[in-house]
Formats: structure tokens, sequence, C-alpha cells
DNA sequence: TGAAAGAGGATATAATTTGTCCTGTTTATG
DNA sequence: CATAAACAGGACAAATTATATCCTCTTTCA
């Protein structure tokens, strides 16, 4: 599983966010309630999207959160990074050394390729593509992004 | 985390049983040995790759076991999924009713193109592709392997 | 018939994920 | 300036999943 679930509300998260008008901080409560996450849990979310500055936090009386920057410069792949850590594939792909073998396994190779593979789709997903598409799966917006890889990756 | 511990077991215990002259038993032991993989929990890892029809089981004295199929027919896709199941980026791109929020969650559509794309990817890397490869990691036949994605997917 | 080898269920251990709680800090506002 | 609203962050608890072990049963060769 690439994406935890707390990614999952990360993400969620971001997409209410983008749904709110600019400049008005919603607060932790609401964005819960909405989404149906825990308050607590999405607090610590919170807090990991505010340090990777995808989210700015307001302190204090009628604070909350509001996105820090454009839907159009925020991708899904460093949402779920900021969460979750370096998207991984298995633990090798991400530090050799954890794997003795790796320097005479063949297989290791497959596994940076796949990785990088998934990194650049996911990072190729921004989140004005996400927004207002609600109702409609598969918009030619979303499909024209699957193409990136050619026809043989359409859904199964 | 695509790929567990297990499923990595099992993609070098078939390396593993590649290497070995065709119709020569190796029994669980010799490969947890080789392959430092715990003997009873290797033994439940071929008990699945053996309900894959990936290696067949020899019972009793002189037992072991044998890849079922030629290196050129077992690819790693399936190796993974005989072990793991399903190969998933989260949960909604198994089963929709996992996720109540599906049919109006414009993200879902990514996750299932992903999804394919690791898929075709993995399916695409067969065995044979994968022996006799020791020590000359990027060799030619995997460098090109890696290029049916095109340029933007080498390693960074 | 006995020993070698896999089959498979039950159970234990460890790691990770998910979720909660409590105290501290910031800040608008009366 | 006091207070209440709201986020920050550490510690901890619960649930889930992954990893591993053990024991008994069945198969099969010699």
């Amino acid at each position: 599983m690439i994406i935890t679930r707390q990614a999952d509300y990360a993400i969620r998260c971001v997409l209410f966010l983008a749904s709110k008008p600019v400049g008005i901080a919603t607060m932790i409560g609401e964005i819960a309630d909405s989404m149906g996450i825990p308050k607590s849990f999405l607090a610590k979310i919170l807090q990991r999207l505010s340090k990777a500055e995808i989210v700015s936090s307001i302190r204090g009386v009628r604070g909350g959160f509001v996105l820090k920057r454009d839907v159009s410069d925020i991708n899904l792949l460093e949402v779920i990074q900021s969460i979750d850590g370096p998207v991984a594939i298995n633990r090798c792909a991400i530090d050799k050394h954890i794997c003795g073998r790796s320097c005479n396994c063949s297989v290791h190779p497959i596994w940076i390729k796949l990785r990088a593979l998934i990194q650049d789709y996911l990072s190729a997903v921004t989140f004005d593509k996400l927004v207002d598409t609600k109702g409609s799966i598969g918009t030619q917006k979303i499909s024209l992004e699957g193409e990136i890889y050619g026809q043989r990756l359409s859904v199964r």
C-alpha cells in the first residue's frame, strides 16, 4: 500500500481547502466534520502539511488553515510524501543498505525504475486537475493525464 | 509499500530455483539457508507459490520444489500477487465500497490508472530478464525494459 | 515400516498505522 | 490585560498488519 489512510485524508483535506474562498481560514473542526476525519488525527496531518508548506496555519482566535500555494502548484506526490515520507515500492528502493544483496541483486534496478515511474505519475497530477470534477469521473482532463504513458496504460 | 518482505522472499526464491538445473527438486532448507530466509516462513511462501502454479512441490523423501514453468513465463506481478494479493496503491483502488466517497471522488480515477500502470510494468518483467545478470546492474536488457515508458522515467 | 520432506492450522511476536489525550503556545477581542 | 478560541506537539493507547514459529498431519521413497 503506497498511500496510507493518513495520506488519503491529507489529499481530501487539500481538496476541501481548495474549494474554499481564498484567504478564508478553515478550522480543523470544520474540515474534520465535513470530510469524516477524526479531529485530533487531522490536526497531526495538518501539522505535516504545514511543515511541507502546502498549507499555512493561523493560530489563535479565528485561526485555521488555508492553502499556502495555488492549486496548480500542489501535486499529489508532495502531499503524499509530506505525510508518509518517501514513496516506496519496497525498502531497498529507498535505502540500498537495508538489503545487503542489493549490489548484486538483479531485481534492484526494477524497483528503482518502478519507483521513478510512480513518482513521475503522481507529481504530474496537480490539484487544479482534481478540483471541479465532482461527479464526473474520467473527464477529458484526467484522461489526458493518463495518456502520458500511452494506451497500454488504460484501465483494465 | 507495495512489496512486502514476504513477496521479496518469494521473488528471490523463484530466482534461486531458476538457477538450479531443470528437474532437480530443491528442499526448503537449502533455499532458506542460501537466501537467508527463516525456514518455516519460507515454507508458507512456497505453499502460496505452489497454489499459484509458479512452483511444483514434491512431497515425501527426496522431495522439494521446482519451477513449474519456464522462467520466461513467470513475471514479477504474479509472484507478488500470489503472496500479497492484489497489488494496490490504496484501498479504494481495489474495492470501491471501502471508500464511500468513491463515486464522486475526483482522485479515484488517478488511483485506478496508477494501479494499471504498476501492474503493466511488473507484468512485463519476466524472470528470464532477471536471471544471469548477477553483478551487472543496468544491463541493456533491463534498461531496454525501462524504456517502455520513455526517457522521463530514468532513475533520478 | 520408518524416516524424510512438504501441508496447513494455530499461535506468538514485532512493527506500523491509526487514533486519543493532555498540556503548552499564540492571538483576537472585550 | 485577561480570557477564550484555536493550533502545536509530545506521550500514549488501540488496532491492524507483517513476520515468524510450532506442532501435528500426510505423502512418499527406500
